[in-house]
DNA sequence: AATGCGGGCAACCGCTTTCAA
DNA sequence: CTTGAAAGCGGTTGCCCGCAT
């Protein structure tokens, strides 16, 4: 590809994965945990270097993909944040259950950037998102790679999504509860199935969650503005998390996680107060879409 | 049946950001 | 405060496959 390695790559494995190197990885990892790039392909035996080990990782091999076609809800969820983050790709993910910022960028680059470019140059364009050009390929499984072997061929449970951008969590800690099973129908949240089932996941993984709420009311605030440049104000975030009205709606799952979201001033400078950002509903589709296109709510 | 072409996707790259010493 | 290592990120490339000719 012309540029030079970013590590010295004597004697490395490039290209395609073997299912082989798969299982290698697969089980180092398993058994000693993420991190370490770099040191890990050396102690796991592998002739790769460690970033090429991360990304396999991160948009293959974890339990938690969700592999196959984009549905059509999160394909419109999809070109929403878009619109709204640009090719925040890593974002995005976060925000779609099992899918990686590969797989979207992918997705984009090949299907909805096309699609949207034809829809600019067309307005009356009538192709549809199911169109068959769309579903030509069904689910990809690399031709390395063979499928019985496959961490998903026999994980059907899909965990709960891990954004990439684990970093911004250091920072938000935002206090969480799962959300109450009774309210949930899990046939209609499918998706979201790990949410109602491993609650301990989701605890781990909520300040992350939060933290692309934040992201995302900002960008609404701002009106475009590059929010992802916004620095949380710490002692704001602080003095909000001591505020019995800010921790509301972490104390009363019971409100509504698709009720009508007023956008005022006050929750711009607390969003912890806005139900649909809460952490109970912050992972459902319908309430993020919701969010964004205000003009269609009901 | 053979060949060419384009689409789709996995993987690689360098840059940026974060964190720890 | 500085600096180097590690990790994250988005852009790009190259290979494989399916379709058209």
């Amino acid at each position: 590809m012309g540029r030079s390695p970013c590590c010295s790559k004597e004697g490395l494995n490039r290209g395609a994965w073997t299912a082989l190197e798969d299982k290698i990885l697969t089980a180092y990892i398993k058994a000693h945990g993420e991190g370490k790039w770099r040191n890990l392909p050396k102690r796991a035996g592998l002739k790769r270097c460690g970033k090429s080990c991360r990304l396999r990782w991160l948009n293959y091999l974890r339990p938690d993909i969700k592999r196959g076609n984009i549905s059509h809800d999160e394909e419109e969820l999809i070109i929403r944040l878009h619109n709204l983050l640009g090719n925040r790709w890593s974002l995005i993910a976060g925000r779609l259950p099992g899918r990686t910022d590969n797989e979207i960028k992918n997705y984009w680059n090949t299907t909805l950037g096309k699609r949207a470019k034809a829809k600019a140059s067309s307005p009356t364009s009538t192709e549809t998102p199911h169109s068959k050009s769309r579903h030509k390929k069904l689910t990809t499984q690399p031709h390395v790679t063979d499928p019985s072997n496959s961490p998903q061929a026999t994980e059907t449970k899909i965990q709960v999504i891990r954004t990439k951008a684990t970093r911004c969590s250091s920072k938000v800690l935002v206090p969480l509860q799962p959300p109450p099973i009774q309210d949930i129908d899990p046939s209609e949240h499918q998706d979201f199935q790990p949410y109602l089932t491993n609650h301990e996941e989701m605890n781990n993984n909520a300040s992350v969650q939060s933290h692309h709420g934040t992201e995302v009311l900002d960008a609404l605030y701002s009106h475009g503005q590059d929010f992802l440049n916004f620095e949380i104000n710490d002692q704001l975030r602080a003095s909000n998390e001591d505020s019995e009205e800010s921790n509301d709606i972490n104390k009363n799952p019971s409100l509504d996680p698709v009720q009508p979201l007023s956008i005022d001033e006050a929750m711009f400078k607390d969003w912890t107060t806005n139900p649909c950002l809460d952490d109970n509903a912050a992972m459902d589709l319908d309430s993020l879409a919701f969010l964004l296109e205000p003009d269609e709510w009901p």
